[in-house]
DNA sequence: AGAAATCGTGATAACGTTTACATTTTCGCC
DNA sequence: GGCGAAAATGTAAACGTTATCACGATTTCT
């Protein structure tokens, strides 16, 4: 509350002054500094953050913008947390918001970050075409992309190598003999989804496999989509005796689907998703996935965006993380 | 980008005019708000959030902040979907910060917020005492707690009739034909493991049954002292054949706990937790819980928000919510 | 010793808004 | 046509910072 003018009159120096204690500090001869910091304690002195962001305009606001898409996914939650930490360690502010997969919502958001001024935004694109978060770019904030890709500019990036976990899980279910696996992927416009079925429809091709058109969905990410397109598969005359679910909630949803059919895992249909789950060991039965490390993407997010804060032509770079196949009991 | 000046410059008026077309936009005479309608669309003027919030230092900034103990815990996740929501039909924006159940932190944020100026706070308290949460409050923010209050001051406050949700899982067990049930709680500082050890307590009184001291454990809510809490109830030598955890995290260690000394549940141990998991009907065996309306705490502690930033002077109060026993396998 | 450099400080102009107040324009009316 | 009130617009002061510049006072150099 007590404000900069406050302090300088108790101290009986300028505002100047008592701004320099603050900040470059070695300007100001220790005897003045004394009555200063001692006047800055009387009153519980603290900074506006909300002044200085309109008067420096730079980069030093000390807040960055974060957007998820859902913050129920554990994914998600899990960048989250990533990107949190680094940011408390480096005395960031964070302003998290949740786009819930919408476009809308995700502009909104943008138009809010821009308008705040923070110093950064870290997110994962909508789609690779994804027009707000192209807008905002040009605006000259410092964007940082997470997990997914943007087509149209080259942006700082931390992703996960989703071919070699898709190839690795898909040839992990061909090692164990199965010769017709399902595919259930997210939305296609999504550069995560194209590298994924790009690695299973390898992984099936390198061990002469052909892809069966019938046997790949694609969903929205959404457990009720999982839900959904295993029922379709399941559906078929001849069955694909394997399912590659790729992502968290969608392997869910196909779960709840073959436990509602009453079918064995793995004998009558074997699962592997793409990302772990918090609580896959409790799960019946245990799901085999591909563990992306959900929690390094967003720290290295957040460094990076430091990075390009303190440097900002620096050329963008893009840091690609590797997956871990986890087998357990599903598969 | 653009400033309301270089807008005023564009339309030939003065900043004032085009502050007016943007704010109360009855002084105006339709010419000039078309020239400066026309000025805003070609420089695509956004506001500064900064410069208004400078300037107003009402409760009009649009702007809340929301801190939460654990992100990755589905319950507070949860609540801030809730949150999120409102703030968004209301078109305000969230600050979200994860204190990590971690006091300093806590303090940290709330620092943070402060200094944004934000219109107001929403947050579970660390426990009943928490000093940096009463600081907060008499700055004057208006803060909502949810989940746990604080003891003294008093708060708009959204929470959940945890005696009750306590009473009722222990009843069930009880009438299970369980006598010997142990109890695994929070954080005993906080207000809801109370409210729960009485509801267990109660609910064991009132069947005839004396509570044992050596069956009562507490821990901090994380899924590591479930499981360490557990298994110190089932080394007795006399063990519980029924446990109830306090919250979600913690069941989930317990049964983890349960399950590597091959016991069955819910034959040899029975288990009700507090709080439901995202994916119940996946676990094994699905929970019986105490389910708590995590989405309507969130949203309702908003809408008190708003309804405290629009009415400062209003009398706090107190919504109460009901929590439900859902009976699955475990019990 | 006088000029020049250095140092500590103060005054003040931004930053982009809103708003109280002053000024101009419009318009009805005699 | 001139007067006054009402309506429309402009001016300028805040909000709390940071940063540039200027100005004395001290030190340093020749």
């Amino acid at each position: 509350m007590a404000s900069l003018q406050e302090v300088a009159r108790r101290a009986n120096v300028s505002i100047a002054t008592v701004s320099r204690v603050l900040n470059q500090s070695d300007k100001v001869v220790p005897e003045t500094r004394a009555v200063v910091e001692q006047a800055l304690r009387d009153l519980g002195y603290r900074p506006s953050r909300v002044a200085r962001r309109l008067r420096m305009k730079d980069g030093r606001a000390h807040l960055v913008g974060l957007i998820i898409p859902d913050i129920q996914n554990p994914f998600y939650a899990e960048i989250a947390r990533g990107v949190e930490d680094a940011a408390y360690a480096a005395e960031y502010a964070l302003l998290l918001c949740n786009s819930d997969e919408n476009p809308d919502k995700e502009r909104f958001y943008l138009g809010v970050m821009r308008d705040e001024s923070v110093d950064g935004i870290i997110l994962p694109p909508f789609d690779e075409a994804d027009a707000a978060v192209v807008d905002t770019i040009q605006t000259g904030i410092p964007v940082v992309c997470v997990d997914r890709s943007l087509a149209k500019a080259k942006t700082d990036l931390v992703e996960i190598d989703n071919y070699r976990g898709a190839h690795e899980a898909v040839s992990h279910l061909i090692a164990r003999g199965h010769k017709h696996i399902g595919l259930i992927e997210g939305r296609t416009q999504v550069s995560t989804s194209r590298e994924r079925r790009r690695g299973y429809l390898d992984a099936l091709a390198e061990h002469g496999l052909t892809a069966r058109k019938e046997f790949m969905r694609a969903g929205d990410f959404k457990q009720e989509s999982g839900r959904v397109l295993a029922n379709e598969l399941l559906d078929l005359r001849r069955p694909p005796t394997a399912l590659f679910v790729c992502n968290n909630l969608m392997t869910v949803g196909a779960l709840a689907a073959i436990h509602q059919r009453r079918l064995r895992i793995p004998q009558d249909v074997a699962v592997v998703g793409f990302d772990d789950l918090p609580w896959a060991e409790a799960l019946d039965p245990p799901p085999t996935v591909v563990r992306q490390p959900a929690y390094d993407v967003g720290q290295q997010a957040m460094e990076l965006l430091l990075k390009r804060i303190m440097e900002p032509t620096r050329p963008p770079v893009t840091v690609r993380l590797l997956p871990e196949l986890v087998v357990r009991r599903s598969s």
